[in-house]
DNA sequence: TAACAGCCGTTACGAGCACG
DNA sequence: CGTGCTCGTAACGGCTGTTA
């Protein structure tokens, strides 16, 4: 699949009982590796039918569990992801469509409560389940952070060097910081060093979104931001819980009190028996 | 209009320094 | 050497503007 051009992709897509979205990809030029690299927030811009979105999660989803199944009992690549300190070189630059396809886990069992709804919670903490399922796959930080393979039409445009709009700049923090989670091994705290690497690799590779010469720091700023957001709902992590311990104040709050800090201190507790 | 990103102010903490 | 102060940084929640 990885190496399907557009029509074959609109073929399969007939083939699947999908015709309705050939139009669509043909527009968007969607390939084979860049079906694979969608990710469920693109799925969704892409298919406008609920319906249509999860045919098309599933049947990506089979492809790269049949795809993957036998080699994550041994091949080299699945190896490093459990043991980091011996990561191959190869591996900590890999950007192949195969492997970038596995960046942005899109398909999540949807828990629900004994009367069958899915809580809305659940639901707002799996748009954001995208660190748990990178923690499994943490692969080494190196300094020469090498970017991540951007959409086509991201690409596009930074080829052509247009100023991104808005929800442009979103798309490209939420690559980077996807791609970042990666290295973390689980951590939703990259180091300043880390921000730094990242924001240097874009800056270096597209000189023009160094806007006014302070595009560092707004970049640096957005990929705190949004390492922020994935972090505000989650609370079945220790270190995100500890730090929400430690300094989630309301402003004008002093410190919570004891019964708030035991009770916080429980809920650490508890996440870590429950791990 | 809900969801989200970005900015701002607050709090905690550690490093560095001066002083007794 | 211990203490207290200042400063810089990290992380938070709140608020507001923007977007789909």
């Amino acid at each position: 699949m990885e190496t399907w051009s557009v029509d074959q992709v609109c073929s399969w897509l007939v083939e699947k009982n999908l015709g309705e979205l050939v139009h669509r990809f043909q527009e968007e030029e969607i390939s084979g590796a860049a079906l694979l690299a969608l990710n469920d927030r693109m799925i969704q811009q892409l298919v406008k039918k609920i319906g249509h979105q999860a045919v098309l999660m599933d049947l990506i989803k089979k492809y790269k569990q049949e795809n993957q199944g036998p080699k994550s009992l041994g091949s080299p690549r699945e190896t490093t992801l459990v043991t980091q300190a011996e990561a191959a070189p190869e591996d900590e630059q890999s950007s192949g469509p195969d492997n970038r396809g596995q960046q942005t886990p899109s398909f999540y069992p949807a828990k629900t409560l004994d009367n069958g709804l899915i809580d809305q919670r659940v639901l707002k903490q799996r748009r954001n389940v995208k660190h748990v399922v990178a923690r499994n796959k943490a692969l080494q930080w190196t300094k020469s952070y090498v970017l991540p393979e951007f959409p086509y039409d991201i690409k596009c445009m930074l080829a052509e060097e247009k100023c991104p709009d808005h929800s442009v700049r979103i798309r490209i923090i939420e690559f980077l910081q996807v791609d970042m989670t990666k290295y973390l091994e689980g951590s939703l705290y990259p180091t300043s060093q880390q921000y730094n690497d990242v924001v240097n690799a874009l800056l270096q590779a597209h000189p023009f979104l160094d806007e006014d010469g302070c595009g560092f720091f707004l970049w640096k700023r957005a990929l705190k931001d949004r390492f922020k957001y994935v972090r505000r709902p989650i609370e079945d992590d220790e270190q995100v819980m500890r730090n929400k311990c430690k300094f989630g104040h309301r402003r004008g709050q002093t410190r919570k009190s004891l019964a708030d800090i035991r009770l916080d201190e429980i809920k650490i507790v508890q996440i870590k028996l429950s791990v």
